[in-house]
DNA sequence: TAGTATTACACAAACGATTGAGAAAATTCT
DNA sequence: AGAATTTTCTCAATCGTTTGTGTAATACTA
């Protein structure tokens, strides 16, 4: 049914080695008379032959696709994921590469499964550490080429495309200080992640650049974002925020509406500004300013460097590609209405 | 370097094929003493053996791996994409087979991909009709057996899993009505795809079936969605909406938001509801009522025609498999205030 | 005890593409 | 004309599995 080499061969008389250096360009091939090439090429065409890749890798060991290893199966895919996942796309497919992705929640049974595929190239969005350990010690022992995405790995040896997420607030914190804010609330989670403390940090240090002192009570780390946001808002004029950072979209977002339900005008009496150009931040009541993590850009690079092309990044000491965010500006940020 | 099955037939002393057999459990490997099949076991185990699918799958014709096709280069993925491929990874990974996926931009190009790599299944999430109609006809030729999601493919003969956009239209203005609602209004789009057109006509049906009358004041098909709401929100008390439907969830928080601007008090003089069960639903000022999609279970339906098990859902005369969304409630639709 | 079954394996040909080595035919050189 | 060279292909092994057939050796039957 399906057309191989052979069946090429029969009808060109002539050799079925020839025939598949001509359709592969081989230097080889041009030991052949023209019209040769010529005959292989149209009956090849005719009979719409494609190569059989199992077969060709099999003989060369040469595997055109890579792996991505994400949490696919899960019930709440991290939309961050499909966009970084787009860019490892455009530039695997730059490169002749395919993509075959994987869930992490059973990581001996997909390595059996990239191994028995004989894939070389791992890129895993995992966030868990001990996931990302885990993955690390499967590719060494399998000889596969692995780079991280999504969060920073201690130790790992495992070259890593990060963002810079200090860099990141202290953009959003010099946006608002630029804006004459002087009392801006920094509203965080508990420090479960790398991402989050590094966020935190990079406010601190923000506000430092910026000559500002951080007041303890305009900064909260905790799951009740809208009890700390309502608090922080209840405080008497003096104190109180007259600009919120959150250190995620949905944080931000929720600050400006619990501001709305206590009355603000908003953006007027409280300028709000997230972390993660969400989908989200575009339908708020006052659509958010926030900091772009530049996904797509992070997924083409980590395909660069599993492909071992040159990338304008240098790396520090630990491996780590680190991507400056970028600010994108609406209008939930505006200038500070308080004379001081 | 890598372990084969001559590797440890050596090692055994014993020929590859009946290596081979018993590591797949073949009944002919029954015929081997129990002591020679230990002995074989143990000693792929102690190579770590991982048998090479590539190699296997060009000598039996089977392919584990199916093929998606969907927008995965595309600067904005779908969310709802995100999770139809988990879903559809679910059930593949139930079923021992990986997933390639691959983009909808360069067709000819990713079919010969799927076809070098002999892949058997394909599952397209791809929404442009065009598009489609090029994938049935491309699947058709190479033989390949297709389930289209996301979209109705009228003439194509193609088994496609699609959300029964009409009733969730009709269950969103019945749960309106049955709060009390009389004047409920609808938010559309122009009528560029069918899944638009669909949940305009299950309004239309679900307004009918409440006994009320359609006020085509309030009724919108335009991209100005803000602009549409602050219309039917300036319309005298009488005529006004006491409630409002949005084809997507998008548009019913714009409607939020507009209403809050012109200093509504949300949900109490206006119910909202939405249509996805997106994100920012669950973000907007009053956490949106929405129609959900059953997006996940829709993935599996899907993957489950592919390897021809059994649903439990028969298809209509054109082969769709209706799926029935499911309303979630949250706090955006209350009663209705107004006495008539 | 010859003949037949059964047990427990070995052999070798595939699958389809790739590739180094070889070889017939045509051409050039002396 | 015969040797050397070049042109144009052919051959056959190989990648790692799978699988139908073949075959010693042992056990069983008549």
């Amino acid at each position: 049914m399906t057309v191989t080499l052979k069946d090429i061969a029969k009808l060109a008389n002539i050799d079925a080695g020839a025939v598949s250096r001509t359709l592969r360009n081989h230097p080889k091939a041009q030991e052949l008379r023209p019209e040769t090439r010529e005959r292989i090429l149209k009956i090849a065409k005719d009979l719409g032959y494609q190569c059989n890749l199992l077969a060709s890798s099999i003989r060369t060991g040469r595997v055109t696709t890579m792996a991505v290893i994400g949490r696919f199966a899960q019930d709440n895919f991290e939309p961050s994921d499909s966009q970084i996942l787009s860019g490892i796309f455009k530039e695997a497919t730059a490169n002749d590469y395919g993509i075959k992705v994987f869930d992490d929640s059973d990581l001996p049974r997909i390595f059996a499964e990239i191994a028995g595929n004989r894939i070389q190239l791992v890129a895993s969005l995992s966030v868990a550490e001990t996931v990302r350990i885990q993955t690390a010690e499967l590719c060494r022992k399998n000889g596969m080429r692995l780079v991280f995405l999504n969060e920073h790995t201690p130790r790992a040896n495992i070259p890593s495309v990060i963002l810079d997420n200090a860099d990141g607030a202290i953009q959003a914190v010099r946006h608002l200080a630029g804006l004459g804010h002087r009392r801006i609330a920094l509203l965080c989670v508990p420090h479960r992640f790398h991402y989050v403390r590094e966020r935190h940090r990079g406010y601190l240090e923000g506000m430092k650049l910026a000559g500002l002192p951080v007041d303890p009570e305009l900064v909260s780390c905790t799951d009740d974002t809208e009890g700390a946001a309502r608090r922080m808002l209840s405080l008497p004029r003096r104190k109180r925020p007259t600009a919120l950072f959150g250190i995620a979209d949905n944080l931000a977002i929720i600050a400006q509406n619990t501001a709305l339900r206590m009355g603000f005008r908003i953006p007027q009496e409280l300028s709000t500004i997230g972390f993660g150009a969400s989908d989200a931040g575009t339908f708020s009541y006052c659509r958010l300013t926030t900091i772009c993590e530049n996904l797509a850009l992070r997924g083409r690079l980590a395909v660069r460097l599993l492909l071992g092309k040159s990338v304008d990044i240098t790396p520090d000491g630990d491996g780590n590609y680190l991507i400056r965010p970028s600010l994108i500006r609406r209008e939930s940020a505006e200038n500070c209405n308080e004379t001081p």
